[in-house]
DNA sequence: TTGTATGCGTTATCAG
DNA sequence: CTGATAACGCATACAA
C-alpha cells in the first residue's frame, strides 16, 4: 500500500538536501545551519508536509499517546474528569486514546490489549480494583499506569478519593441535625469499588453516630432516575419512620426526590434527601437536596501530571508501590448545608 | 532506542519459522497450515507477544484510529454523543483519539494537525462551520470526515440536526398555550452555529406565531447556571408582562428556574420556563420545565457508522457533497407537555 | 554542518 | 504452504 502523501524524501529531493538533514531541521533545528533550515522549512510549508507520527513512533518506540479505559455507568460519564485529563495531557504534549465501555459489558484486559497494540506510552484506568489479567499485562509490558478515582488502596499508583470520608461527612451532618433512622439507596456494588465504599462508609458512619440503618432500608440498584424513583417509593411504603434518605449518586437522588414529591412528601421538611454527586447538576437545580461532590477536575489533572512526570523519567513507574503523594484524601467535597428542620 | 518487547522475529526464532509465516498465522490464519499455526499461536501466548500496531500502521498506512475534535462549552460536554460515537467505532474495529479543547481556546486547525500526525484514518468534527484552514487540511489530505450535530448545511458530510425546527416546536407549543410575550436567554452565538440557529429559529417562530420577542428580551450569555440565573433576574426586573422564558440550553434554564423561584415567581403558573436540552438532567429533575432534547445517541452512532462505511470504501469520501442520507431532520426531540396554565 | 547507511516491526511480493 | 527480501517513513550513528 503506497502512501500518497509528501514524505521527508520529497522535501529532501526538492531542496537538494538529504533526508537526514531534513529530519534534523525539523526535530533538532539547532543542528542545522540557519539558511539550510529556512530553505527546508519553506519547502515544508509549501508542500504541506506533515511528519508521519507513525513512522516516528516506530523508530522512537514512543507515540506520545496515552490510553484510557473509563467504563461508564449508564449515562453517568465522567466528563469533567475526562476534560481535565485530556487537557492536562495535551499541555504535556500527549494525546488521549479513549475507551469507554459500558460497565456491564466491560472486558478490561481486552480493552487494554487493544490500546497497547495501538502503541500507547501509558495507561489510565478507573479505580484501584482490576482483574489479575490486567495487572499481569501491565507488569509484563512495564507500562506506566495511573488509576483515577480509586476508592480503596490498590497495587497501582493512583489518585485516590476517600469515599468513606465523604460518607462520614454526610452522616455526621445528618446526625447533627437530629436524624435517627435513615435509608440508603446504593448503586450496584459489584465491580464498582466506589459504590461499595460509599455503602461501607455509610454503614460505619451510622454506627459511629448511633443511628439506625436497617438492612431492609438499604436498596442496591443500578444508577438511574427511574431506579431512584422506584427505590424511594419502596422505602416510604415500607418504613414510615425514616427521616432521611441518602443516595449513592445524583441520578438516584434526583429520582428519589421526584418520587417523594409525587407522594406529597415534603423535602426536606418531612424527609431529607442526600446525594453523593458525580455531577454538578442535581446540587444546583434543587436546593432541597443535600449533596457532596467529588473533585473531578483535580483527579483528572493530577493523574495526567503524574503520568507526564513518569514519562519524563522523573519517577520510577514502579507498579508495586503506591504513589502516596498523589493521593487526594483531604477533600471529597463540601456538604452544602441547607435548611433541614 | 531499542525496544524491549517480544517481536515477531522472536516468535519466528523460537518456532523455527520465518517472520513472514508468523505474521500470516496471525493476520491471515487461513494461509497457514493448521499445525504450524497452532505451534505459532502457542509460542505467541507463551511469550506474551503483542502485535506492534505502529509498525503495522506504517506498512499498511492505516491505523484503525479515528480522531475527533469536540470543543466543549464550559462544563457542557457531549457525553452521550461521545459514548455512542466511541462504542460504535469500537464495534467497527476503530479506536478514538479524542481532542476536546475548551471552546474559548480552540484552535481547530492545530488540533487537527496533531491528530493527523498521529496517523488517524478519519476525522470527526463538531458542527458544519469551520475555518478555511480546516477545510484546506481536509481537502489536502483527502481524509474522510464527518461532522456531528451541524446546525446549518455545510461543505462537509455530516449528521445534521435541525435546530430551527426544534425552536419552532417550542414556540408553537407556547403559542398553543396562549403565550404572547416571551423572552429568550441565548448562548453565545459567535463561533457556535447551534446557538445561532436556536436564536434564529426562535425569532422566526415568534414571527410565524405573531408573538412578541423584544430585542431587549433577548439576552446572550455564556452557558452556565449562574449566567441563566442572572439573565432571568434581569428579565423579570425589566419586563413585567413576560409569560414565558425560553432558554438556549439546560444550564441556562436551570439557572433561570432558580432565579424565578428566588423571586417567589411560580413556574409555570406565573412564568413558563423552557429549555433546549443538551442533557437529560434538567428535564427529569424538574417537571415544571418544558424541554426539548437533542438525539445525541443517534448522532454519535450515525456519524461512526458513516465513517466506517467510508473507510470500507463503500462511499466516496467526497468533501464537496453533503451526505444527505445521513441528515437527521425528523426529530430533534419531543416537547414534554406539562400543565401550563 | 551535511550525507550515508542502517534499523524500528510489520506486511506484501515473489520465489521456491 | 513457507521463506527470503523489500519496502513503509523516520531518526540516528557514523563517516565525510
Amino acid at each position: 500500500m503506497k502512501s500518497k502523501y509528501v514524505s521527508i524524501k520529497d522535501v529532501a529531493k526538492i531542496t537538494g538536501l538529504s533526508p537526514g538533514t531534513v529530519s534534523r531541521a525539523l526535530s533538532r533545528p539547532e543542528m542545522v545551519k540557519e539558511v539550510t533550515r529556512k530553505r527546508i522549512l519553506d519547502t515544508v510549508s509549501q508542500l504541506g508536509y506533515v511528519t508521519n507520527g507513525v513512522a516516528r513512533a516506530l523508530v522512537n518506540s514512543k507515540s506520545y499517546t496515552v490510553g484510557a479505559v473509563i467504563p461508564r455507568f449508564g449515562s453517568a460519564t465522567f466528563s469533567t474528569m475526562l476534560q481535565t485529563l485530556e487537557s492536562s495531557l495535551e499541555k504535556g504534549g500527549y494525546r488521549l486514546l479513549l475507551s469507554m465501555p459500558e460497565i456491564s459489558r466491560v472486558n478490561e484486559p481486552s480493552n487494554i490489549r487493544t490500546l497497547i497494540e495501538s502503541g500507547i506510552d501509558a495507561l489510565v484506568l478507573l479505580g484501584a480494583l482490576h482483574p489479575p489479567e490486567t495487572l499481569a499485562i501491565i507488569q509484563n509490558r512495564n507500562i506506566p499506569v495511573v488509576t483515577m478515582w480509586s476508592a480503596v488502596p490498590g497495587p497501582l499508583p493512583g489518585v485516590h478519593v476517600d469515599e468513606q470520608a465523604g460518607a462520614f461527612l454526610i452522616i455526621n451532618h445528618l446526625a447533627s441535625l437530629g436524624h435517627q433512622k435513615i435509608a440508603f439507596i446504593s448503586g450496584v456494588t459489584q465491580n464498582n469499588e466506589r459504590a461499595a465504599q460509599r455503602l461501607r462508609g455509610i454503614q460505619l458512619a451510622v454506627i459511629a453516630n448511633r443511628m439506625t440503618l436497617d438492612e431492609a432500608n438499604i436498596i442496591e440498584t443500578r444508577y438511574g432516575f427511574e431506579e431512584g424513583f422506584k427505590a424511594a417509593l419502596a422505602l416510604v411504603d415500607r418504613s414510615h419512620d425514616i427521616t432521611a434518605i441518602v443516595c449513592g449518586n445524583d441520578y438516584l437522588a434526583t429520582g428519589a426526590l421526584s418520587a417523594l414529591k409525587s407522594r406529597g412528601i415534603r423535602v426536606p421538611q418531612d424527609i431529607s434527601v442526600t446525594g453523593i454527586n458525580d455531577n454538578d447538576y442535581a446540587a444546583y437545580l434543587n436546593p432541597s437536596l443535600t449533596t457532596i461532590s467529588i473533585p473531578f477536575e483535580q483527579i483528572g489533572q493530577t493523574a495526567a501530571k503524574y503520568l507526564i512526570e513518569v514519562l519524563k523519567g522523573n519517577h520510577t513507574p514502579n507498579v508495586e508501590t503506591h504513589e502516596l503523594k498523589l493521593v487526594v484524601r483531604e477533600s471529597t467535597g463540601q456538604v452544602r448545608k441547607n435548611n433541614l428542620s
